[in-house]
Order: C-alpha cells, then sequence, then structure tokens
DNA sequence: ACTTGGCACTCACGGCGGCCGAGTGCCAGG
DNA sequence: CCTGGCACTCGGCCGCCGTGAGTGCCAAGT
C-alpha cells in the first residue's frame, strides 16, 4: 500500500516530466495526478524515491526529475504498450504498400517509424545469413573483368567486380557460372560457405584458378557484409527535445554516423523477439549516455532478417515509441515474408 | 587603385571573418593584414563597402561581416582555389582505393568528402541515363513471380520484383530473357526506353502480354529512378558552426533530409564542367537561406555521372572546399571511368 | 504508524542599472 | 586622398535584488 503508491508517484513524475519537460515538484504532481494524498505526502515519497535511487534533483530546491534507474522501473513495471490508433496502423500500410524493392521497404520504413515516434530511426538491412542463395550471375566486362551478382531469396542483390588475372572468354564464363549455381543454388547463405570452399578441388585444373578467385569473392560477399548496412532517418528530430541536449548534439550525431555503432545499438536487440529498451548508459555508447534506444527484430517466426529501433532522448514517450517499433517491424516482417 | 584597395579590404574582411565568426573592425583589420593604410582609411572603405552591398554590420558600433553579394564577390574575383596538400591527396586516394562496388565507392566518396571540408557531404548515385544496359537476368521466384535484374555498363545493377497474372514456366522465362537481351544489351538507356516500347509488337503473340509487363517495369527502372538516389555524411558538421546557427539547424537537417531538395542543389551544378558555388538565398531553398552549397558534376568528360558537392554555412573557407569538392570529383570520375 | 498543514529556508531565474570597450562617423590638418 | 583625433553608440558583462516554486522538517491530528 505504502509501497504502491510511491510506484504510483514514480509513474506520475514521468509521465509528467516526458510531457513538460521541467522538473515537477509535488504540489502539482498532487493536483494533476488524482493520487488522493496531500503535496506533504507526496513529498515523503519523493524523498524516500531519491533515497532509493529513482529521482534526482537539478539543483537544490527545484522538482525532481527521474535518473536512469527511474525511467527503467517505470518502463519494466509501470507501463504498458499504447496501442496504436487506427490512423496510425493505416498510415503504416499505405506508407509501405507502394514499395518497389527490397531497398525502398528499408527507406520507406526507416522514415515511416522516424515520422511515427518523431524520433531518430534506424533499421537494418535485412541480412544475408538465414536466406538462401536464389541465383549467381556473371557477367563479363571485359576479358580481365567479371561482374558478380549474388540473388538471395530474400530479393537481396549483392555485386562485386572482379580482376581476373588471365582472360577468359565467354565459354568459361559459362562454365563457371554453371559450377556456381549448381552448387551453390537453394543452399541457405551459412551452408553456401562450406560448400563454396571445397568447390574449386572438383574440376577441371584450367577452371581452378578461376573457380578459387570467384568462390573467394562469393565468400567475401556472403559473410563479410551479411549484415552490414544500416539506413537512418529523423536526425532532425534530435533538436525537438530540450535545449540542454544540444550540447550532446554533436557526438550524438558522431555517434549516429558509425554504422557499428548503429549495428550494435539495433543488432544486440534483433534476437531477442520482444521490443527490448536501452536507458542512458544502458546503450554502452558514451555518446550516447543520454539518450534511450528502442529497438526489435524483424521477420517472420525463427527467421529474423534484421533489427530496427528508434533513439530518443531518455525523456521519451516510452509506450508510444515501443509500440510503434513493435508495429512496425511486424508489418515489415510480413511484408518481407510474403516475397 | 582606389577601387583595388577596397577589394583587398573585402577580401581581408571575408578571411578574417571565416576564421575567427566575429565581426571585423577596421583597427584590428589595418594591424592584421599588411594593407600599408591606418584604421580610418579603412574606415572609409568599409563605408563604401557598406554602401554598395557587399558587407553589413550585425548592429550599430560593431565590426562589419560580408553580405551574401560580398561572399559572392569574393568567390568570383578575390580568391583562388587553393591547391590539396600532397597529404589529403594521399588521403583521398587511399580511401577510395578499397571501394568493392559501386555503393562502395559512393559511400566512401560522401565520408571522405565530408571529412576533408569538415562540411556536410552530398553525392549523388552514378545515373542510368549516360550508361548502357549490359545485362537483364529474369530469375523465378515463383510461378506467378519473377525478378529482374537491371545491369549496366557503370555497374549498377537494379532490381525489380515483377508480378506476372498467368503462370510461366522456364522455358518461357528463356525466351523473354533472351528477347529482352538481344534487343536492349549495348544500348544507351535513353536509345533503350524507345527500343523497348516496340519490342511487344515483333514477337509471337502467347509471350506478348508478359513482355509488355517486362518492358514495362524495365522503363520504369530505367527512367523514373535514374538518378534519384543521393548519399550524405557528415551532418555533425553542421554544429561546428557558431551558435547562432543553431536556431536553423532543425530546419537544414529536414531539408536534408529531403532527397529532393538535395538532388536539386547538386543536380543543377552537374552539367557545368567546373565547380559551382551558390551562396545564401542563391540555393533557392529557404531552409538553407544561410548555408551555401559547393557542388560540380563527377565523371569523365561529357559524360556526366552524377554530381556531389558540399553544404555548409556562408562563413566558410571557399577556396579550400572548392578545390576538395573539385578534387574528389575528379578521383572518383576517374576511378569509375576506369571501370 | 501515516498523513497533514505550517513554516522557515534555499536557490534558479529574470529584470535592472551601470561600467567597459570595441567600433564607428566625422572633421580638420597634412 | 590619407591620417590622427575625438565624441558618440551600444552590445555584453557583472552584480544586485525580488520573486516564487519547491523543499525538509516538525508538531499535531487521525
Amino acid at each position: 500500500m505504502l509501497e504502491e503508491r510511491r510506484l504510483e508517484v514514480l509513474r506520475a513524475i514521468v509521465e509528467d516530466f516526458v510531457l513538460s519537460n521541467e522538473p515537477v515538484g509535488s504540489k502539482t504532481l498532487a493536483e494533476r495526478h488524482a493520487l488522493g494524498v496531500s503535496p506533504a505526502t507526496v513529498r515523503n515519497d519523493m524523498s524516500a524515491l531519491e533515497e532509493e535511487g529513482y529521482i534526482t534533483q537539478p539543483h537544490t530546491s527545484a522538482g525532481r526529475i527521474p535518473t536512469d534507474k527511474g525511467y527503467r522501473l517505470f518502463v519494466d513495471r509501470l507501463s504498458g504498450v499504447k496501442p496504436l490508433s487506427r490512423a496510425e496502423r493505416r498510415a503504416i500500410q499505405s506508407f509501405l504498400e507502394g514499395a518497389v524493392d527490397l531497398d525502398d521497404v528499408v527507406r520507406r520504413s526507416v522514415r515511416l517509424l522516424a515520422q511515427l515516434t518523431r524520433q531518430v530511426a534506424v533499421v537494418q538491412y535485412p541480412s544475408l545469413s538465414s536466406s538462401s542463395v536464389r541465383h549467381i550471375e556473371i557477367v563479363t566486362l571485359n576479358p580481365n573483368r567479371l561482374l558478380l551478382v549474388l540473388i538471395t531469396d530474400t530479393g537481396r542483390v549483392e555485386q562485386r567486380v572482379v580482376d581476373i588475372p588471365t582472360p577468359v572468354d565467354d565459354g568459361v564464363v559459362g562454365e563457371l557460372r554453371g559450377l556456381l549455381n549448381g552448387s551453390l543454388r537453394g543452399r541457405r547463405v551459412v551452408d553456401a560457405t562450406e560448400v563454396a570452399a571445397d568447390l574449386p578441388e572438383t574440376v577441371r585444373p584450367d577452371l581452378r584458378p578461376h573457380l578459387t578467385t570467384l568462390t573467394t569473392v562469393v565468400l567475401e560477399a556472403l559473410l563479410e557484409r551479411q549484415e552490414e548496412r544500416v539506413a537512418l532517418a529523423g536526425t532532425a528530430n534530435l533538436t525537438r527535445s530540450s535545449v540542454d541536449f544540444a550540447d550532446s548534439l554533436r557526438f550524438i550525431l558522431e555517434a549516429l554516423e558509425e554504422q557499428v555503432v548503429l549495428l550494435k545499438l539495433i543488432g544486440s536487440a534483433r534476437e531477442t523477439g520482444t521490443v527490448t529498451v536501452r536507458i542512458g548508459r544502458e546503450t554502452d555508447v558514451d555518446a550516447l549516455r543520454s539518450t534511450s534506444v528502442i529497438a526489435t527484430g524483424y521477420g517472420l517466426g525463427p527467421a529474423v532478417l534484421g533489427g530496427m529501433g528508434v533513439v530518443g532522448p531518455m525523456r521519451m514517450d516510452y509506450p508510444g515509441t515501443m509500440a510503434a517499433v513493435r508495429a512496425v517491424a511486424k508489418y515489415v516482417g510480413e511484408l518481407l515474408g510474403a516475397d
């Protein structure tokens, strides 16, 4: 009972602060939320909450604001996931259904997510690792140079220019194409790597060097970049937050330009089936210590294709943002699964 | 002589202001730059320059800062193009030479340009319009759905998923592939559109509907997106500028997220063979009225592949930035031309 | 054992006034 | 046409003070 009201007070503080961005005091709190107790009581509760480290005061004699720990408790125990409005659902659908190809799906998703949440959105391109090889095409650019095009069943297309030490004619190219497709088509990417490594051993000696070169490149394309790229949108939303935020704005922008950082942020959320929230320092990125990251994986069932999420100030509408991330991920997963 | 010194004063003002970001006064000006005249004389010149609209004072009794018109005169008549240091040239080379494919070239270029200039960099993906069709590949995803892959001699790969109303078997797909490649391969994109439009008329009736569908998609892919995409980097550099800039930061970021705006900015510079500078309102984008855009086309000789450039504050090192843009464009042009 | 009203205290914030100094315009003399 | 001198302007800075929101503590009430 005592404990219960304290939590209620914490929730009220978080909700108020998210809306107003101003330290919230005992009086306004007791008024706005029907707590049924006097400001003095609220003060006692706040005092206790502060001692436990859930809230803090920016300076003596000002209201309280939640700490990282306070937000964490709020997210874990005090907030549900706000359902999206009908209009928002419709927006998701109409925004995504015009996509012409895989890249377009990703670019539209990231813009959509940025608009819905009014935060910075990040969407990882679907990774190759859980897809299979659909087709390998080799195009002769000139006798010493080939273009290798790799198509997966998720609709992803990878391309590589390959320099060949000794010239090849079209017949040989045809043979190579046949060999690669014959042994790799239909394989899942993880399996393909093993098969490809052994392939050169089994063929006519004169094809071997070329095939070795090609399989090396294929493997590179499959492994090295398999989950490398991300799309970003909504950086302008960073300026929406309060001004004190502006000091760190530069560092946040710099961090967001690092693909590695972004991958780390959403990559770890990929595997869990649910929406994960990392608050403040939990992001493990120093420049983002005053932000929160809400991320999830997308893709149907066990076949996770990639991750997506948003980056925003700690002072954020967690229920609403979590709902938006979940909804977009679900929809994109279905969209890609249908292909 | 009189005229000449006035211009010298303008140049000194621009250079000083670019370095210090503070209104520059007559005294410091006469000291720092060896003008050989007294502050009072400089004052008279400044007064004249102000009357002609080249400089202005932010408030009474403060130094002068250049106006749009002043920067324009500076760029047109007073500044050369600062040659790059040897280290910078080497940096360009080593940064770009590891690129694995076309997308990689673009992404590396844009980062490179952002680093060199410490501004926001924009690079347009090479457009299809001046390239020719290298190969068209059709892959069966399922009987009602094909994946069309279009490869150009610039190494660009476009992909499209095509829904087919009535199922097709592999034999038909092979025929279609042959027809498309037979008639389009080697054509320049602009010519290909005409040929493709007539193609269905000339074939067996049973292939016609499918071929119509496919050519429609090919044409779409060729025309609609031919110069659509751009890469962006270095937005964190926007925060480098003075704080008054911060007010408009949000609008600048928003403008930079609009592909259309970016294309407009660098698109118009594509065709001219030189580096073009647009200052302040000359950008024709309201949100960018306090910025300048330095852009150029890249690609060898008459075959312009795309545009690239940087966006930065009006208060910018024009000679240095122009040199960097020109150098990167030249190098990228050569790199792509070699393919 | 909680809750509540009262009360003294703290401190960020905003407005006010005065000083300072960089910078200007003008003018008379070289 | 240049120059030194001079009076003037005005934004920025600093210190001061009043105000008010908010707090912590305490004693009384339930």
